[in-house]
This record gives structure tokens, C-alpha cells and sequence, in this order.
DNA sequence: GGCGCCTCTTCAGGTTGCTGTCAGCTTGGC
DNA sequence: GCCAAGCTGACAGCAACCTGAAGAGGCGCC
């Protein structure tokens, strides 16, 4: 079972890290809102451990964005000492449970059971496009039962692509995708990319439209040429 | 379930004794490393706690001496305030966890009971990757029937590569799990330690992903270029 | 205390294979 | 048929990575 942990404080971060771990589960961590709100983007979680004081924001604002969205992960929120205020503010918000700090590492033990009974599924989610299994959380694609090697910036493509399945994602989008940010790209790097991640994931699965920008092919068996 | 609980402090000694009898255990209660040296030669523990400053020396020798009988009995260790000079000494020297005093009762409840669901059902749950037998809980790892001896270092790699089996980890949580807290490694450590771990368990169970990280390779075999 | 052994860390030199670029080609729109 | 947009094979460069060696420090043994 996934779980993302969202928590600035090094020690207590790294006792709910390890003691998740023990029970088997895997754990992303993350310091900041910036950075639990890139790993909701790129996987799903069974469970979010969130704690509401952050240095770059409010957790109650990431936790309003998630339920904006209609993702109903469970979220239990770590807040130091028994503050009503943010307990309150945090029901509101959409939070499920509460765990005041310094909390007992066995009743956190007790709720993620609680939640993986529910949760009997598979350990990652894997999502499938056009036949090809990606499990985003772990980098890994599958294309019938064969594991793909994906490069890092060939990755970056698929995962650009992945944002929207079925959308169109400009070239613009992908250029940004590779290149965190203002470093001039003089060439066509990004169709070589594409050019690559279709040699590999098979050339049907990625369309281009002209002008426009490129897709994932959701049903690739029906596409008249 | 019987437990040695090493302790020089009344107050404390008192307070996990009677809490750990309560939940019907027998405690062996040691105040001096001598006591507990004695005790360890004469009876079997399912669980060892702690205590690192004692007045008659420092309770790692007691637990580097235990390692080195190969005696693999869960050590958690209690240590004042949260120092982590003392807590990556006593991962060094073989320690399993740490409890930081003034720590919650409930908490080690919760490991107790960690500990006792393995102490009476199975031994430990062996994870087999590759070929590889991994004894988490016992630290141990076996190829082929044959015992590999791990350094602290070479285990917390491996340990870290063992936290998502099949996912690919970043040489930074790798480093991560080296190094506790914020010691600035300079150099090419983790790959040093990689280097090292590849040459006891084999070099083609730990897969490179270039700007990736590293995967621990569940199907040695098939390398689908 | 002296000695040997082991582990950790750093460094340097060697290797690998990803990356970005280019050139020449194909495709689609008009 | 023409042109712009897109595709892809080839290749050099270089960052990422690997590994042997050696110094530093700790620990146990005598």
C-alpha cells in the first residue's frame, strides 16, 4: 500500500517513515506543499498523513485542492498539540481522521489497518493506456507482459503525455516537461524524444497532430489510416 | 514473552518495568552493563531495551559484543533528547530501532507487540528476490544457502533498495538512508557502497537506471534493451 | 599499549550509454 | 507540386557511473 506523508519536522518524519515501513508499506515523503502536490499528481496514494503547518503553505489548502479535484484519498491530519481551531478547519476541509502529536506510532499502525482493510487492492495502482501498463509510483511500463526501459528524459515525455490521458499536450508542454526551466533547447529535441518513446512503446501509441501537439492513443486498435 | 530491559534511571526502569508486565511479559530489569552481560549469557531474550549511558560504560560495547556472538535479539535502543551522534553509532553497531526519552508508553506497546507477533508465529517473513533471501527483521541475507555477511553501510543500501521491491530508487534516498541526518557526503559514496554490495550479492541484482536511481532486479534474467 | 583487522571514506582513472545536434528524409495541407 | 511540420538514424561529447587502491579511524586481541 502507498502512502504519502506529508511532514516538514526531520525526526518525526523519519519515525512515521520507518515505522510505515516495518509494516510493509511504501512511503513517500514529502517536506513541502510543492512537493506533495507533484507526488499526488504523478501517483496514487491509499492513505495521505498530513501535517497542516508547512514552510511553504497551509496544508489545509493542499487538502481543499485534492478534494476539489474528487480525489477521495484518505487523509489523517498530524497536528501538534491539540489545536481545536485546526482540528475543526481541518474536518471542514475534508480531512477523515485526526492524530494529535505527539501521537502514539501504534494507533497510526491501528488506522492504516483500518485503511488497508479497505483498500485490499493491488500494491500499486497501474494505469493502462492503449495496452501498456504503467505503474507511475515505481517508473515502470509494461507492454504485454514485457518490461519497457524507459530513459529518464524518455520518461519525461511519457509522464508529460500521461498528465491528461487523451488530452493534447503541445510540444511547448513536453519542451517544459524536460527542461525544469529556461534552458534554450536550439533543437528538435523533443520529436527525437518522441521519436524514441515510440520506438520502444510502439509507434501507434502516440499521435501527432499537426500544429497542435501530440496524444496518447487510448484505442489503438481502431484508428483509421 | 521474556524481555531484558537495561536501564540505570529508578524513575524510567520502574515505569517501563511495570508497563511491560502489564502486558503480561516477564522483564529481566538490568542496571549495569555487568548485570546485563550476565544475563544475556544465561537466558534467551525475545527483545533487548537499552538504555546507551549506563554508569559502568557505554551500552554499545554491550551491543556490539551481542552482534558479534551473532546473537540477532531485537534491539531497541532508549537514548536521551534525540542525538543522532548516538543514534547512527547505535545503528552501527546493530541496534533495530530507537525509542526517545521521554517516550510514549503506548509507542512501545505497539513495537512489543511487533516483536511478539513474530517471537510466536512464524520466525520472520523472508523476502526472496532474485535468488536473494532477506531476513529484514534479522538482518540477514542468504544466496544460495550461504550466509552474506553485510557492513552496517552495505545493509542500509540494501535496505533502502528493499523499501519498494521492483521500484526504482534515487541514489538520493539512498544517501538518505546512509547518512541520517544532513552529514554532507562529498564523494561517490553511495556508488562505492553499490560497488561493494554488487560484488557480495551479485552484480546483476542491482539494475542502474541512468538519472534514475537503482532497481533491485526481480527478474535477473530478462534485460529487454 | 601495540598490533592487526575491519570498515568507512575519498580519490583518480577508466567505462558506459544517455543526450543533444544535425542532416536528410517523410508526411500532410493546400 | 510546394512548403512547412514532423520523423529518425547517426554520432560525438560528456555527465553519470564504476571500481581499485589507499588513508583514517575504530575495535578487539594479545
Amino acid at each position: 500500500m502507498r502512502i504519502l506523508l506529508v511532514e516538514d519536522d526531520r525526526a518525526i518524519g523519519e519515525a512515521v517513515r520507518d515505522h510505515i515501513a516495518a509494516l510493509g508499506h511504501a512511503v513517500d515523503w514529502a517536506r513541502r506543499i510543492s512537493e506533495a502536490d507533484e507526488s499526488v499528481a504523478v501517483a496514487h496514494y491509499a492513505l495521505i498523513l498530513l501535517d497542516l503547518h508547512l514552510p511553504d503553505g497551509n496544508g489545509l489548502d493542499f487538502l481543499r485542492r485534492l478534494r476539489k479535484r474528487s480525489d477521495a484519498t484518505p487523509v489523517i491530519v498530524l497536528t501538534a498539540r491539540d489545536q481545536y481551531s485546526d482540528r475543526i478547519a481541518g474536518l471542514n476541509s475534508g480531512a477523515d481522521d485526526y492524530l494529535v502529536k505527539p501521537f502514539d506510532l501504534g494507533e497510526l499502525a491501528a488506522r492504516i489497518a483500518a485503511v488497508a482493510r479497505r483498500y485490499n487492492g493491488n500494491p500499486d495502482p497501474v494505469l493502462t493506456v492503449a495496452g501498456l501498463e504503467i505503474d507511475h509510483a515505481a517508473r515502470r511500463v509494461h507492454l504485454e507482459g514485457q518490461e519497457i526501459v524507459l530513459t529518464a528524459r524518455e520518461w519525461a515525455v511519457l509522464d508529460a503525455l500521461l498528465a491528461r490521458p487523451g488530452a493534447i499536450v503541445s510540444k511547448d508542454s513536453i519542451e517544459d516537461a524536460l527542461y525544469a526551466f529556461g534552458s534554450e533547447v536550439e533543437s528538435n529535441t523533443v520529436e527525437v524524444y518522441l521519436s524514441r518513446l515510440r520506438k520502444k512503446i510502439g509507434r501507434e501509441r502516440i499521435v501527432t497532430l499537426r500544429g497542435l501537439g501530440y496524444q496518447l492513443a487510448d484505442t489503438p486498435k481502431r484508428r483509421s489510416k
